[in-house]
DNA sequence: AGCACGCCGACT
DNA sequence: GTCGGCGTGCTC
């Protein structure tokens, strides 16, 4: 009647008790030596066959805790089953980690000083800030969700007020049932300050301060399980977090919204690979709450699943709310390519984008450069001999850090300083091969030194990046900077192009985004579109500011392919023509969503063992029932084969039919199992399953 | 996952 | 002679 542990141990431990406790209860239970936090999952009298088994004795249950409830031993028990992983992995992923290390005391006490808060009184309201006034899309967007089920697809242009939907979606429901509460999800930590400020000011007013938590994994251990046990409770009426929120205990969950539901964030990329989004929809069906999946550029699962009737097609099951306005903000920015065919070759910064820049320099606006690479150089090489930086324990080149004169490895952290001269053949003379983030900063730099600001001032560049950012508090100051106009280009990886409300910013470029264009993966073209329409949206977000500055805002892609239908198709701001074109080739291809995808993965000390783990494991499948429904192919190395001397795997496992799939894994989950100890396992370091894989 | 038990190299 | 490396196996 427990939980904890992992991968193989059997889903459910049995104890014994003087009790019954409600399915649910949380109790500490003894597990080998140690003792461990377990959930009641539920409990029979002894019969006469337990006499023969040995049963250790449940420990403290922690009942001054509710009881978890039913829907959300459901959602646990649900993800547990479509990942693939264990009960108990789950459901302790689900709850806050101090959980784990308090004793009943300790709980005792924490919800005692947590019941003791200022409690909500709606009669004492204080003041909130005002709903803004709805244009009539977003009225008639409120409207449907008001009247219609769901789950909806909100799929609204950057500006378009989205969050403003949510923020009365959201009041509405709140003021219609005195208990109900809201899950808020956004896909980045970096997100959710400025979300929370806004759903502070416009709900703790009406509800108490306490009204609104946040649940993140930014936040301390006891932030994490205050913030639980007030949602668990009730009290919090308005949950705000990351993917790990979808699990949140809310007696009273009544509208889930999933911002940006297209971002890869909310799909888990380790241990068990859950989609948030995915199960935000799953669970709002199992709770009757509504769901709305926003974005600008939805998933393609999702547009898909939103297509409305046609023909014989009966449509999805979302129902898509189309909000095309921006509101506030200027017209969406023009879009200009430049053919770097018709530039020299590297050539890094086209000169009509150089000028373009420098023209806004001169009027004091600010322009941002966005390069998906961070550091000095991906790759340091000596022209003799060709020794290039490779990580001796990836199959990677280490990346050439400038400001710190090292070479770092991405992948596994090795980092080393630069050498003075190449390692293999003693030649001084090593140069940097391609750019990132720091070498175009420096670049630019010197192309605006001579160039002056309105004020008479030097240019200003900063970079924002994950290095630039590593320091506590350094995202903040940076992003504030830059709203104060101490910045006149900002260049950055994509961290830049998600979310910041950058009022002065009139021109955005792309520097090289053409890698995305022909990767393997085939959900790099939908990555890529959305990235850039997310950078396009940060340019000119004030109308007021561009009409006061006579300017109009701008989108530059440098690229190869200036006919590519991508980038046709983003010119024209059309996220709707781009995803029938990708639709109709991922259906030709029978690709997602119109077929189910499981990866299996095996880490291993060489390949040939890693592969010979998952061909034994394909064969062994031919054996289970339904196999031959679910296509498997051949295993081959990851992109990256060799991270911190494991070799890893992969073989792709594809259906037409969700239920098929997910009956041979279920099946074949034993098996795996049984598989490490026959000779086939033995150098698997471990293995994995990722149902809906996002990168393949 | 933890945490044991168990068999081979460099230290008090 | 012991400390400790991580390989293998178990947890009601």
């Amino acid at each position: 009647m427990q939980t904890p542990a992992h991968a193989a141990l059997g889903d459910l431990l049995s104890y014994s008790g003087e009790r019954t406790l409600l399915a649910g209860t949380l109790v500490r239970v003894p597990l080998g030596k140690r003792e461990v936090l377990g959930v009641v999952w539920g409990s029979r009298p002894m019969a006469e066959e337990d006499a023969a088994l040995e049963f250790k004795p449940l420990g403290t249950a922690l009942d001054t805790l509710a009881p978890l409830g039913e829907a959300w031993r459901d959602l646990v028990a649900f993800a547990a089953r479509y990942y693939q992983r264990s009960l108990g992995e789950i459901a302790l992923a689900a709850l806050p980690p101090q959980l784990r290390d308090l004793s009943g005391v300790q709980l005792a006490r924490r919800l005692k000083r947590q019941g003791s808060a200022p409690v909500v009184d709606a009669g004492a309201a204080g003041p909130s800030a005002a709903a803004a006034a709805t244009s009539d899309e977003q009225a008639d967007a409120l409207r449907r969700i008001d009247a219609e089920p769901g789950p909806f697809l909100l799929f609204g242009s950057t500006g378009s007020g989205k969050t403003e939907v949510y923020l009365q979606a959201v009041a509405a429901l709140l003021a219609r049932s005195p208990a109900a509460q809201a899950l808020v999800m956004v896909p980045e930590i970096n997100l959710t300050p400025q979300l929370e400020a806004r759903f502070r000011a416009r709900f703790e007013g009406r509800f108490g301060a306490g009204a609104v938590v946040s649940l993140h994994s930014g936040m301390t251990n006891p932030q994490r399980l205050a913030s639980w046990l007030a949602a668990h409770a009730g009290t919090a009426r308005i949950v705000l977090g990351t993917r790990m929120a979808v699990f949140a205990s809310m007696p009273a969950l009544a509208l889930i919204v999933v911002d940006e539901e297209h971002d890869p964030s909310y799909k888990q990329q380790e241990g068990a690979r859950y989609s948030a989004r995915d199960l935000a929809v799953w669970r709002g069906r199992r709770e009757g709450a509504k769901v709305i999946l926003g974005s600008a550029t939805p998933s393609l699962e999702s547009w898909h699943q939103s297509r409305p009737p046609e023909g014989d097609d009966p449509g999805g099951r979302y129902l898509r709310l189309a909000m095309p306005s921006r509101i506030g903000a200027g017209a969406l920015p023009a879009v200009r390519l430049v053919d770097m065919r018709l530039q020299p070759s590297k050539t890094v910064l086209s000169g009509v984008l150089l000028d373009a820049i420098g023209q806004r320099i001169a009027r004091g606006e600010q322009s941002m450069v966005f390069l998906n690479r961070r550091g000095y150089a991906p790759v340091l090489a000596c022209g003799d001999c060709g020794w290039k930086s490779e990580c001796p324990h990836c199959s990677a080149f280490r990346v050439f850090h400038k400001i710190d004169r090292t070479l770092r490895c991405h992948h596994c952290g090795f980092t080393e300083r630069v050498p003075r001269a190449c390692p293999a053949c003693g030649n001084p003379d090593i140069a940097p091969v391609g750019r990132g983030t720091e070498r175009l900063e420096e670049h630019l730099g010197e192309l605006f030194a001579s160039v002056q600001r309105p004020d008479g001032s030097p240019v200003r560049i900063a970079r924002i990046d994950a290095d630039s950012t590593r320091k506590q508090g350094a995202l903040e100051s940076q992003l504030a900077a830059v709203h104060a106009g101490e910045v006149d280009v900002l260049v950055g990886t994509q961290m830049i192009a998600k979310g910041h409300d950058f009022r002065r910013i009139t021109l955005v470029a792309a520097v090289n985004p053409d890698g995305a264009l022909f990767s393997s993966d085939f959900r790099a073209p939908e990555r890529l579109f959305s990235l850039l329409m997310q950078s396009a949206g940060r340019a000119g977000r004030d109308a007021a500011y561009l009409a006061a500055q006579g300017t109009t805002a701008e989108m530059w892609i440098q690229t190869q392919h200036t006919d590519h239908p991508l980038f046709i198709a983003l010119r024209r701001h059309d996220y709707p023509a781009f995803a029938e074109s990708e639709l109709a080739q991922r259906r030709a291809a029978g690709m997602p969503p119109f077929a189910f995808q499981a990866l299996l993965r095996a880490d291993a000390r060489t390949q040939e063992a890693a592969q010979a783990f998952l061909n034994a494991a394909s064969a062994a499948a031919d054996a289970l029932e339904g196999a031959q429904q679910v296509a498997r192919y051949p295993a081959v190395p990851l992109a990256i084969q060799r991270v911190a001397n494991v070799e890893r795997a992969q073989m792709l496992v594809e259906s037409a039919s969700r239920a098929a799939l997910q009956r041979l894994l279920a099946q074949w989950q034993p098996v795996l199992h049984g598989l490490r100890r026959t000779p086939e396992g033995k150098g698997v370091i471990r293995w994995l399953v990722d149902v809906d894989p996002q990168q393949i």
